[in-house]
DNA sequence: ACGCTCACG
DNA sequence: GACGTACGTGAGCGTA
C-alpha cells in the first residue's frame, strides 16, 4: 500500500492520559447544569484542544496529528509483572464517567483518536513515532513523560507542554545521563516507584548512568559484573540479575505493534463545526462554545439556560465584548451612575498610561453593573496613529471630558454606601486620589482570592477568569505591543480600547460575585476583612508619601564603586593571565576550576561551573583570585542594584522614591515591595549599610526606626509552647545565649561568641523546618554534628518536634495551615512524593511562624493612622518586622510611645499571646543613624 | 525568558 | 550513598 507520509511531514503525538490528568487537576470541579455530571476535565481538555490547535501554526507546525489513549488496565506487562503499575491510586470518583467524553471530544474536534486494548498509550506513541521516523518525517511527541524519553533522535522530539520545552537529544541526557537509545538499560537498573518497576535495589539514576557509560550496555554489564569493584553494587547486580531484566522489559516500549490505521489517516483536517458544536452545546461549555463558534465564523447553537437557581450564576451570561457601551458625554454616564445607586455597588477600573501609578495618567475608566453589562469612558485617547511618525497628540473625537467626568463619577466613589469593587484597588485607589477622589469602601477580588487561595496559585486576574470563571481575558499585549514599539493605553483607538477595558470590569464584578459567598464558607472572611482589606488605604498612602533619597550622596557613592571596582578588574586580569567578563560565573568557574586547577567545583543543573560566594570564601583563604572576585561581585551588587538604580527611581516631581508594596505576592502574609524593592536595602556590611545614609529625613525632620525583637522566636514560643523560652523573653534574657546555656550545659556568665552563634543558627533553622543539612551547610560543621545539636535542641525543648510534627499532620489532612489569626496557606504539595516532600514540610512549619509575625505587624500598620493622627508624623515604609516614620523634629518621643504601643499590643484583642511583643527605637537624619 | 547570584527579614 | 534540603521575597546580569 502506498503511503504519503513522508519527508516534510511532521506528526503530533498527543499523550492522552497527561492532558486528561492536567485538565483534572488545574480546574474546580464543575458539573453540567442540567445533570450535574462532572466535566470539569472535560472542559479542561477541550480548552487545551483548542488552544493546540490555534497555536499550531508557523515552522513548526504539524501536518498529522494524533491524540493517543490508554485503553484498559491490563496490559501485557501485567502478564510479565502482575506488579506493575500495582501502586497507583484509583481514579477519582468524579474523573472517571470523563474519561469516554474526553474522547468524544477529540473526535468532535475533527483529531485522530486512537487506543488498542491490552496497549498502553505509550506503545502507540512508540510505533507510530518509527513508522514517521523510518518514513523520514518529523515527530513531536506532546508529553513530558519520561519513559517516552527513550523514542527521542532521528527527527523525534518530545515538547513538554506544561513548560512549553522541548526536550532533544541533549534533554534526554540530561535527564539521564545517558543517550535516548540507553534510556531503557538506566530505568531498567534504576527502576520506577510511580510504575512499580523494581530495578536493583539501592541502583538510581546517576549510579545507572555511571555504570552503563562504563560498560556501554546493560547486557554486558550484567554479564561482567565480576568486575565491579564497590562490593555491594557487584553483589545487587549478580542477584538481583533476573529482576533488573525483567525491568528492562518493562520500561522497553513496543514500537512494532500491528495498527490498524496508518499514518496518512492521520492527516490533519479541519474541525467540521456542525458536530462540534453539537458536542460542545451537549456538554453545556457556554463560554468557549461561543468562542469557538466565533473563530469558525458560525453561530453558537443556544444553550438552554439551567433551572432557576437561588443567585445568579455568574457564568451564565456569556462575554460578548461587542455588547460593552462607549460612553462619551454626560447624559450616558448619568444612566450608568443611576443604575449604580440603584444597586448599590459597582466594579471600577482604570486605564493609565503607566503601571508606575505616581506617574500614571488616567486614560479612561470602565464601570460594570451586572454580568455582560459594562460600559468604558475614554477621556484622552490620542488620534494620532501608534506607527504615524507624525502622529498628532490631538484628542480621538467622540471622548468625555476628564474633569466632567469626574465631578460626576466623584460623588458616587465617595460614597459610603457605595461599595466599589476593584482587582487590585490598590493601584486604582492611587490614580483617583492623585486626582482628589477618596475611594471607599471598596472590595478587592485580588484580595479575596488571596485569603482564600494563598499557596495554590497567584492572584492576578487572568488567572483568576481562566479558573473561576472559564473565560480567557483578552490579552493587553496585541494592542500595547512589546517591547521597543510599545504603545501607552491612550494610543490605542477607542473601539478597541472599549472591549478590552470594559472586560476586564465585567470579570471583576463576576468574580466579586462568585467569591463573596466563598469566604464565608471558606472561613476567612474575618482575614479579608481584618487582614488584607483596611491595608489598602494605609499602604496607599505610605507609597504616595514616599521616602527622600537623597540623590548626591547615591551619585558619589556609585563613583567611589566605579573606581575601585576598575582596580579589582585589572587585578582579575593581571591574576587570570587574561581578560575576561568579571560578572559571568561560568568564565570565573572555568579560571578557578579549570585554568588554575582549583579542586572542590561544582557545576550547576544547566552544566556551568558554579561560584556562589560560600564556595570562593572557601577558596579565598588561600587564593587571592576568589578574594577579588568577591570583592568586585560586592561593589557591583551594591552599585547595580542600590546605587544606580535608585537614583532611576527619585521621582522627579516629589524628590522621593515610592516603592509599591504588593499586598497578595507572598504567599504567608508578608507584603513584597517593588519598583523599587525597599525591603532588600544593605545593612548586614559595613560598606552597604551606608547606603542607608541615603535615605534621609526632610529638613526639621527626622526618621523614626521601630521594629519588633525576635519577633517570629517569640510567636514560636507561644505557638510551641516552649516554657523555658517564654520565661526566657518574660526576664529580657539573651535569647540565643540562653538556649546555648541549655543546650551545651553552658552556665550563662561563661558564654562564649562562639557557642552562643551556634544557638543563634539552631534558632534560626527551627523556624524555617531544620535540617541536618541545611543546619551543617549554615555552620559549616560535618552533617553528623549538627544532627547531633539538632537531637540535643529537640531533647530540651521537646515541644518543638510536636509542633512541627503536629503542623505536617494538620497540613496533610486539612491541605492547609494556619496563622494564630485565621489566616490559611494552602499546601498543595505537602503530600508529594519526592524531593519536593521535604520542601513542602518545610515551608509547612514555617508558614504559621512567618504568616503570624505578618498578621501582627499588619494589624499594627492598619491601627497606625488612628493611632498618631494629629501628630506631624507619617508612616513610610515597612521591611517585615519594622515601620520607619518621618516626623517633625521635636515630636519624635510622642510618635514613638503611640507607634510603639499600637505594635506592642497590636495581637489584642484578637490573640492574647504568652509572651511580650517588645518594640526597639531608633532616630536618626538618615535611615542608618535612626535604625 | 531563564538561571545564577545576592540583597533583605 | 536513591534524591535533595534550611523559610519568605525582588532585582540585575549574562546567556540563550
Amino acid at each position: 500500500m502506498a503511503q504519503n507520509f513522508g519527508k516534510g511531514h511532521h506528526l503530533h503525538l498527543i499523550d492522552g492520559s497527561a492532558f486528561i490528568f492536567r485538565a483534572y487537576h488545574a480546574l474546580p470541579p464543575l458539573t453540567r447544569k442540567s445533570d450535574g455530571l462532572p466535566v470539569g476535565a472535560v472542559s479542561g481538555f477541550v480548552n487545551m484542544l483548542q488552544r493546540y490547535i490555534e497555536g499550531n501554526t508557523g515552522d513548526d507546525a504539524a501536518t498529522h496529528v494524533a491524540v493517543i489513549f490508554d485503553k484498559g488496565s491490563h496490559t501485557f506487562r501485567n502478564d510479565m509483572y502482575d506488579q506493575y503499575k500495582a501502586n497507583r491510586e484509583a481514579m477519582p470518583e468524579d474523573l472517571r464517567p470523563q474519561i469516554p467524553l474526553t474522547r468524544d471530544a477529540t473526535r468532535a474536534f475533527n483529531i485522530a483518536c486512537e487506543e488498542i486494548e491490552g496497549f498502553e498509550a505509550d506503545d502507540i506513541i512508540a510505533t507510530l513515532a518509527h513508522q514517521a521516523r523510518d518514513a523520514g518525517g518529523r515527530v513531536t511527541i506532546l508529553s513530558s513523560d519520561k519513559d517516552l524519553m527513550q523514542l527521542v533522535g532521528g527527527g523525534v522530539e518530545m515538547l513538554d507542554p506544561m513548560k512549553n520545552k522541548r526536550i532533544d537529544k541533549d534533554g534526554v541526557f540530561e535527564k539521564f545521563g545517558v543517550g535516548p537509545e540507553r534510556v531503557v538499560d538506566v530505568q531498567a537498573l534504576a527502576g520506577d516507584s510511580v510504575d512499580n518497576v523494581p530495578g536493583a535495589p539501592g541502583i538510581g539514576i546517576k549510579t545507572a548512568a555511571l555504570l552503563i557509560n562504563e560498560f556501554h550496555s546493560l547486557e554486558e554489564l550484567l554479564d561482567r559484573a565480576d568486575e565491579i569493584t564497590q562490593p555491594k553494587r557487584r553483589q545487587t547486580l549478580i542477584d538481583n540479575r533476573a529482576q533488573i531484566e525483567l525491568s528492562k522489559k518493562l520500561v522497553q516500549l513496543d514500537c512494532d505493534m500491528d495498527l490498524p490505521f496508518d499514518l496518512d489517516s492521520l492527516e490533519i483536517r479541519d474541525p467540521d463545526p456542525e458536530p462540534l458544536m453539537a458536542f460542545l452545546a451537549d456538554m453545556e461549555f457556554r463560554t468557549v462554545t461561543k468562542r469557538i463558534a466565533d473563530k469558525l465564523g458560525v453561530t453558537a447553537p443556544v444553550i438552554e439556560a439551567a433551572p432557576a437557581p437561588d443567585a445568579p450564576q455568574p457564568e451564565e451570561v456569556a462575554f460578548d465584548a461587542d455588547a460593552y457601551e462607549c460612553v462619551s458625554d454626560a447624559a450616558a454616564l448619568q444612566v450608568w451612575i443611576d443604575r449604580i445607586r440603584e444597586r448599590g455597588y459597582v466594579a471600577v477600573d482604570t486605564e493609565t498610561t503607566s503601571l508606575s501609578e505616581m506617574k500614571a495618567e488616567l486614560v479612561g475608566v470602565s464601570l460594570c453593573v451586572e454580568p455582560g453589562q459594562a460600559c468604558y469612558i475614554p477621556l484622552i485617547h490620542k488620534a494620532g496613529k501608534a506607527d504615524d511618525l507624525f502622529g498628532t497628540d490631538d484628542l480621538e473625537e467622540g471622548q468625555m471630558d476628564l474633569d466632567e467626568c469626574l465631578s460626576l463619577l466623584k460623588p458616587v466613589l465617595e460614597d459610603a454606601s457605595i461599595i466599589k469593587i476593584g482587582q487590585n484597588m490598590k493601584y486604582d485607589a492611587k490614580i483617583f486620589a492623585r486626582l482628589g477622589i477618596t475611594v471607599a469602601p471598596i472590595d478587592d477580588t485580588m484580595l479575596m482570592s488571596y485569603a482564600m487561595h494563598a499557596g495554590t496559585h497567584n492572584h492576578g486576574m487572568d488567572i483568576l477568569s481562566e479558573r473561576y470563571l472559564g473565560h480567557t481575558p483578552i490579552p493587553i499585549k496585541p494592542l500595547l505591543g512589546a517591547g521597543k514599539s510599545a504603545i501607552t493605553f491612550d494610543r490605542v483607538p477607542v473601539v478597541d480600547a472599549v472591549k478590552y477595558a470594559a472586560e476586564d470590569a465585567d470579570i471583576t464584578l463576576r468574580l466579586w460575585q462568585l467569591f463573596k459567598p466563598q469566604l464565608h464558607t471558606k472561613k476567612v472572611t474575618t482575614v479579608y476583612e481584618t487582614l488584607e482589606r483596611p491595608l489598602v488605604p494605609v499602604l496607599a498612602q505610605m507609597e504616595m508619601h514616599g521616602v527622600k533619597v537623597d540623590r548626591d550622596t547615591l551619585s558619589r557613592m556609585s563613583n567611589a564603586f566605579s573606581q575601585k571596582m576598575a582596580g579589582l578588574e585589572a587585578e582579575l586580569y593581571e591574576l587570570a593571565g587574561h581578560e575576561f567578563n568579571v560578572q559571568a560565573p561560568a568564565q570565573v568557574g572555568k579560571i578557578l576550576f579549570e585554568e588554575m586547577g582549583l579542586e572542590g567545583g561544582k557545576k550547576t543543573k544547566t552544566g556551568q561551573w558554579s561560584t556562589p560566594a560560600d564556595a570562593l570564601e572557601d577558596l579565598a583563604t588561600e587564593h587571592d583570585f576568589p578574594a577579588r572576585i568577591l570583592d568586585y561581585r560586592q561593589l557591583a551588587k551594591l552599585k547595580s542594584t542600590y546605587t544606580d538604580a535608585l537614583q532611576e527611581h527619585i521621582n522627579p516631581e516629589t524628590g522621593r522614591v515610592h516603592t509599591s508594596y504588593s499586598i497578595a505576592g507572598a504567599n504567608t502574609g508578608r507584603l513584597a515591595s517593588t519598583d523599587p524593592n525597599l525591603q532588600n536595602i544593605p545593612v548586614r556590611s559595613e560598606e552597604g549599610r551606608r547606603i542607608r545614609e541615603a535615605f534621609v529625613a526632610e529638613e526639621g525632620k527626622v526618621l523614626v526606626a521601630l521594629d519588633y525583637s525576635q519577633i517570629e522566636l517569640r510567636i514560636l514560643a507561644h505557638i510551641a509552647g516552649i516554657d523555658a523560652l517564654k520565661q526566657a523573653f518574660k526576664d529580657g534574657q539573651d535569647i540565643h545565649a540562653m538556649t546555648a546555656s541549655e543546650m551545651f550545659d553552658v552556665p550563662l556568665d561563661e558564654m562564649t561568641p562562639e557557642i552562643r552563634r551556634k544557638a543563634k543558627a539552631i534558632n534560626f533553622g527551627v523556624i524555617y523546618g531544620i535540617s541536618g543539612f541545611g543546619l551543617a551547610r549554615n555552620l559549616r560543621i560535618p552533617r553528623g554534628e549538627a544532627q547531633g545539636f539538632i537531637d540535643r535542641y529537640f531533647e530540651r525543648f521537646p515541644g518543638i518536634r510536636d509542633y512541627m510534627d503536629d503542623t505536617v499532620a494538620f497540613a496533610k489532612d486539612h491541605g492547609y495551615v494556619q496563622t494564630l489569626f485565621g489566616r490559611k496557606i494552602n499546601t498543595p504539595e505537602i503530600n508529594a512524593k519526592g524531593p519536593h516532600a521535604g520542601f513542602a514540610k518545610r515551608a509547612a512549619i514555617n508558614a504559621p511562624i512567618q504568616g503570624t509575625a505578618a498578621d501582627v505587624i499588619r494589624r499594627a500598620m492598619i491601627r497606625m493612622p488612628a493611632a498618631i493622627e494629629g501628630m506631624p508624623a507619617k508612616m513610610l515604609l515597612q521591611v517585615h518586622d519594622e515601620l520607619i516614620f518621618e516626623v517633625e523634629q521635636g515630636a519624635e518621643d510622642k510618635l514613638i510611645a503611640a507607634a510603639k504601643d499600637v505594635m506592642e499590643n497590636a495581637s489584642v484583642p484578637a490573640v492574647k499571646l504568652d509572651v511580650t511583643l517588645a518594640v526597639d527605637a531608633g532616630t536618626g537624619a538618615n535611615w542608618a543613624e535612626a535604625h
